[in-house]
RNA sequence: GCCGGAGUGGCGGAAUGGCAGACGCGCUGGACUCAAAAUCCAGUGCCCGCAAGGGCGUGAGGGUUCGACUCCCUCCUCCGGUACCA
């Protein structure tokens, strides 16, 4: 009968930590004591449910709660839901179903499940961001946001009120001075290319497009400019980059996100325009390079399809052909102008530059391979030192002058893209690279034609969708007598928050580009205010804005009058310990840091930084080592793993499978094979044969032996250690070790057993719980003092140690544990088998490692 | 191409300068049983050997060191990310 049966005890104790609010967090961290704020990523509630993946990152943060809580930390770990997403409002398309009905659902699936695993979450805390009480203060930073400007010289996100206006714009009126303020926002508007579906009715996003067809339906998907709004989060690019420094993340996260950034230091150079039909003298073209050293190499000019002075600089006889060129590049995507068209295309515009340090006039081309979107939209072209210049000019045959030479003098292969020293570069020639640089970017800056400049890949941020399902923006745009737009937008005040979602009928698509909410009803769609009609605005946005700020409001998700409270953001903040999967490295780590940093600007929160420490916990994949998918019929559903090993051995398992942070393969065996520990376990307490549940005849009360000590004293220091190192596994390891001994024994001392219950219990919680009731305990094992380790237990009076013979293990001496070198190479050599690997040999020295080994390095 | 991570028994993994393979799975043998399951005990890197013992061995090659899975150099393979950012 008490065989250990999780079905049954797993259960029980939840119920009773429910009960019990066992894990409520309080509102402050316990005066006096350290505070953890450790927090999982929370998981979109997909239709699917829970994926064995989840519990992984999530058993580990719990296993480290358990075990601070027992340690005396205050500890807060919550749980929530991204719940806003794509799937919920395909399906109201289809079932003409609001898709809040299936996201509840979905989110009680998940919940239900998460309660399964026994994760020591304060529910109380739950929040979802799809929640209005949630979503009016995703509203309340974003107007947050929008009323910051960034003052470059402060480097500080400001109030729009404190916006210095010029008074040349101040002249103009109080119009003026609003459009130049609405030009200054973080937040912003403009117009951007959207993936337009005819066929859909509807707007899709990059994913849902594939070769330019809707992945749905295969219909032909149009890329046209849509009015968008945008975050100016590459005002803020510097301090991102900076500031992720001390952060303790992985060195890879960090470098992701570096690279995504993508800061470069270079110089705008300005190059004069000559022979251009109607063009001004004083009119020039700039360019960003990083290779100010290679100006002299400047073969030709190039500037993207986009740039400003296509048309200004295009000569009659050249304007039919340029024209087509752009009207074709407009209609690539991003994707047939990058990787489906490796293959460099170009027109010359009729126009010539003259390069500023030698006077040359070199053609100025229009050509897709320059963004118009990073740097100046322009480049100089050099193609002995640049690979996609080189091909183009190879194309084109366009001259290739060689101005970098190699270090050593030798010969190199065009194009060169190295750094070098400088030749026929008039008086810069030997100059190396570097230095160069320093001295061209010094002497355009003297002559007025240029200066140093940053660039950054990083882009501002698209931050409105045209979709239903998610947060309506809390704007305004005023309109006037005729229905039209002014171009005025205002704030919904603070106090008017939340602007929720209309009703709608049904959820299909109107038919037309612009987002769903334009469908709302009248009422909600044109409110009057003081006589004055506006619109709403109907782009909605994404799903990373609620997930941007969700690990503040748990701290305080009952506030109804403030994002969160000064008092607890200041004790709890910032997030101790965050863990999730990698694909999150950059994006919502981005998002989330920039929110964070102009909440800090604007004096809502005391950190700079979010998130202190981030582990990324690895992918599990399916048993035959591939990614878990449906199509790849390899998923593990967790339900049914708990279904018939428990939960205590699914959360076993992950831990026990490999480092947290690595890649891993399921394996059921493995499953089966935590069970069965956890059975040993059980055994080593209960006495399995007996009717009721009672305790072993083998737990005793004798004294433990020094052995049992040495055992018991060491498994609570790796335990303890590895627990604080994330490294489980191990951890995990070193129970079964404890067990193994033990098992062996048929008098097992209860003052070893007792403590291995708490030890195990972050682990295993609801089997500890049990065990620890068993053991005589009234109440939760959950703030039971943590087992301390007493390094006299863990000292044997003698050691063994290995004799090596040339790095090759020979022999092995058991000597005292505090013997001195001198007796230990004594006692080496005296052994046998040793000392026969000695005689006859020159003994050429000998080495002791104390308390490690011995090495005798001898020759001839 | 570039950036990041990883290559160790039949398998998951341990050891971050000091006895390679802890722990688990699997496998083999034994005990218990009429038998099986369950459980408990023992063994288990490869090769040679009856054994004692010896040789080989951490993706490949080189180096540093008394000693290298661990540090350095060159290269290969796999996984993840990214890609005309001038």
């Amino acid at each position: 009968m008490p065989r250990y049966n999780p079905a049954t005890i797993e259960p029980k104790w939840q119920a009773y930590w429910e009960q019990h609010r066992t894990f409520a967090a309080p509102r402050m961290p316990a005066a006096g004591k350290p505070k953890l704020y450790a927090l999982d990523m929370f998981p979109y509630p997909s239709g699917d449910g829970l994926h064995v993946g989840h519990p992984e990152g999530y058993t580990a943060t719990d296993i480290v709660c358990r075990a601070k809580r027992m340690q005396g930390v205050s500890v807060v770990h919550p749980m929530g839901f991204d719940a806003f997403g794509l799937p919920a409002e395909e399906h109201a398309i289809k079932t003409g179903e609001h898709p809040r009905v299936q996201t509840e659902k979905n989110i009680a699936t998940f919940r239900r499940q998460l309660k399964m695993l026994g994760f020591s979450y304060d529910w109380s805390r739950e929040l979802a961001t799809t929640d209005v009480a949630y979503f009016t203060w995703t509203q309340w930073i974003f107007l947050t946001i929008y009323d910051t400007w960034f003052d470059r010289e402060q480097q500080k996100g400001r109030p729009i009120s404190e916006l210095p206006i010029p008074s040349h714009i101040a002249d103009q009126g109080a119009a003026a001075i609003h459009a130049y303020q609405d030009e200054h926002r973080l937040a912003y508007q403009t117009e951007a290319p959207v993936n337009w579906c005819p066929a859909l009715g509807t707007v899709l996003a990059n994913e849902e497009v594939k070769d330019g067809k809707s992945e749905r339906g295969d219909h032909p998907v149009v890329r046209m400019p849509l009015r968008q709004w945008m975050m100016r989060i590459t005002a803020y690019a510097d301090r991102l980059e900076k500031e992720l420094e001390p952060l303790d993340w992985p060195e890879g996260v960090k470098a992701l996100q570096r690279n995504w950034i993508g800061r470069s230091l270079g110089a705008e150079v300005d190059f004069a325009i000559r022979g251009g039909a109607k063009l001004p003298a004083r009119d020039s073209l700039r360019v960003y390079t990083t290779r100010p050293d290679t100006l002299f190499g400047a073969t030709y000019m190039v500037i993207s399809p986009e740039h400003a002075m296509v048309s200004t600089l295009t000569t009659p006889e050249h304007k039919a052909v340029v024209k087509a060129y752009c009207e074709q590049a407009a209609m690539k995507s991003d994707l047939d102008r990058t990787e489906l068209a490796k293959d460099k295309t170009g027109v010359f515009t009729g126009s010539y530059a003259i390069n500023p340090v030698n006077g040359e006039a070199i053609p100025i081309w229009v050509a897709d391979y320059v963004l118009a979107t990073y740097g100046t939209g322009a480049i100089m072209a050099v193609p002995a030192h640049d690979e996609r210049d080189f091909e183009f000019a190879t194309k084109y045959n366009i001259p290739i002058k060689q101005v970098v030479a190699s270090k050593d003098g030798e010969e190199v292969t065009l194009p060169f893209c190295e750094q070098g020293v400088a030749v026929n570069s008039e008086k810069f020639d030997g100059l190396p690279t570097a230095e160069f640089k320093k001295k061209i970017t010094a002497w355009l800056a003297e002559q007025g034609l240029g200066r140093e400049a940053v660039n950054y890949k990083l882009r501002d941020w698209l931050f409105s969708r045209q979709r239903f399902w998610g947060e309506p923006f809390p704007l305004l745009h005023e309109l006037d007598a005729a229905g039209n737009k002014t171009g005025r937008v205002v704030a919904v005040p603070k106090e008017s928050l939340p602007v929720d979602l209309p009703h709608l009928d049904d959820f299909k698509p109107h038919g037309r580009p612009e987002p769903p909410l334009d469908k709302a009803p009248e009422e909600w769609l044109y409110p009057v205010i003081d006589g004055v009609r506006y619109k709403r605005e109907t782009n909605t946005m994404p799903q990373w804005a609620g997930s941007c700020w969700y690990y503040l409001r748990f701290l305080d998700n009952k506030n109804s009058h403030a994002v969160i409270d000064h008092e607890i953001e200041k004790a709890w903040m910032p997030v101790d310990l965050y863990i999730g999967g990698a694909e999150h490295a950059v994006l919502h780590l981005l998002y989330s840091r920039f929110w964070h940093k102009v909440l800090y600007d604007r004096g809502v929160v005391s950190t700079p930084e979010p998130f202190q420490k981030l582990v990324n916990q690895g992918m599990i994949l399916g048993e035959n080592g591939e990614k878990m998918s449906k199509s790849r019929g390899n998923v593990v559903n967790p339900d049914e793993v708990v279904r018939e090993y428990g939960a205590d051995s699914l959360r076993l398992y992950e831990m026990f499978m490999g480092p947290l942070p690595d890649s891993k393969p399921w394996s059921m065996e493995g499953v089966s094979g935590v069970r069965n520990f956890l059975g040993r376990v059980w055994r080593l307490i209960i006495d399995e044969k007996a009717d009721e549940l009672c305790l072993s005849e083998a737990l005793v009360d004798d004294a433990p032996s020094d052995e049992d000590l040495r055992m018991l004293h060491a498994t609570i220091r790796a335990v303890t250690e590895d627990i604080d190192r994330l490294s489980f596994n191990t951890a995990i390891a070193r129970m079964m070790e404890f067990v193994n001994h033990f098992t062996r024994l048929d008098r097992r001392p209860w003052a070893c057993l007792q403590p291995f219950v708490l030890l195990l219990s972050p682990f295993a919680p609801h089997a500890a719980e049990e065990l620890w009731q068993v053991l005589g305990h009234a109440t939760t094992l959950a703030y039971e003092p943590w087992p301390e380790y007493d390094e006299a237990y863990l000292k044997s009076d003698t050691i063994e140690l290995p004799v090596q013979v040339n790095g090759k293990v020979r022999g092995k001496v058991t000597v005292a544990a505090d013997a001195d070198q001198l007796t230990v190479l004594a006692v080496a050599k005296a052994d046998g088998r040793i000392a026969e690997y000695l005689t006859g040999k020159k003994l050429v020295k000998e080495i002791v490692v104390p308390g490690r080994m011995v090495n005798f390095v001898v020759a001839g």
